[in-house]
DNA sequence: ATTTTAGTTCTCAAAATTATGAACTAACGA
DNA sequence: TCGTTAGTTCATAATTTTGAGAACTAAAAT
């Protein structure tokens, strides 16, 4: 059980709030708060369930989509059971790739609606085009942006 | 009542999922997947619930929310009541600024957590600070990035 | 003045999501 | 072997979201 200040606790709340608008359950987020705020990197499931008062289902089903997503990971101990948990912070490039893949995603069934509607309205096939190009542009740009920041980093 | 081929109504199912996974009801989905598709730049109310099989008050619900998320416009024509519905399709400027500011509003979120953690744990401060910078260069450069095409554009 | 139209708002029901608590499992420990 | 621990899974309850249908409003049309 991590004992919260009444900062940490609101603080909780709000990067939970954030992540349910990014389509988490509130507990999920909640999760996350507490691992991005915990003083230790790791906690266990135990920990994570006495503090936020949730249950171990919900925590088990929270954690394991943490994990899948590689939100998280765990770390485990010799003679120890449990395992413990903690946000998994080098990820976000994932995170990037992942969105990106998503817009693209997106300016394919936009190419879609422009096929379709083959020339019966071209005004409105050359404004999605001009969408479509942009998408493109910046699924190609970010990633060249994150190599770009990576290589400043390194020097 | 719009004539839908069998291709129209999956592509329009489709870019409802899409927009279902940004957080929007399905029948707001539907209605921008519809405008979307469609043939005819505007629709009416009218046109919409009976293409689509929705009720008024959803049409009417979904239709404000598209509307002052500044997805779609409406035009009216002189002595007639009817608004039409369109896809606001240049206003994806905004979208991205949108997203920008949402990803700002996070990084401050983190600044927060190491702020509160102190020199607890300077490793994690250190991987956190990480993140935070490079939410904060995203920030920067995507919209630059949305200038640079802009000016590309434009010759 | 009354009716029609275009849409809004309200109430409520259906559906989907999320979380609880209990039962369960598999490994470990005594 | 028997109990304990660390979590998972299941049935179900609580909550939230979404949408339908009816009642309503305000402007326009007759």
């Amino acid at each position: 059980m991590v004992q919260l200040t009444k900062e940490q606790k609101q603080l909780i709340e709000k990067i939970g709030i954030y992540h349910e608008q990014q389509g988490f359950p509130p507990a999920t987020g909640r999760i996350i708060g507490l691992l991005y705020v915990s003083d230790r990197p790791h906690l266990s499931f135990e920990e994570i369930i006495d503090t936020l008062n949730i249950s171990k289902s919900a925590a088990s089903n929270a954690l394991n989509l943490l994990l899948q997503m590689h939100l998280i990971e765990y770390i485990t101990f010799p003679g120890d059971r449990k395992r413990y948990f903690g946000a998994l912070l080098e990820n976000w490039h994932e995170e990037v790739i992942n969105k990106m893949d998503s817009i693209l995603a997106f300016s394919k069934l936009l190419k879609q609606t422009n096929e379709l509607r083959g020339n019966a309205n071209p005004d409105m096939n050359q404004k999605v085009l001009e969408r479509i190009e942009f998408l493109e542009f910046l699924s190609k740009e970010v990633p060249a942006l994150l190599q770009k920041w990576i290589k400043e980093r390194q020097q």
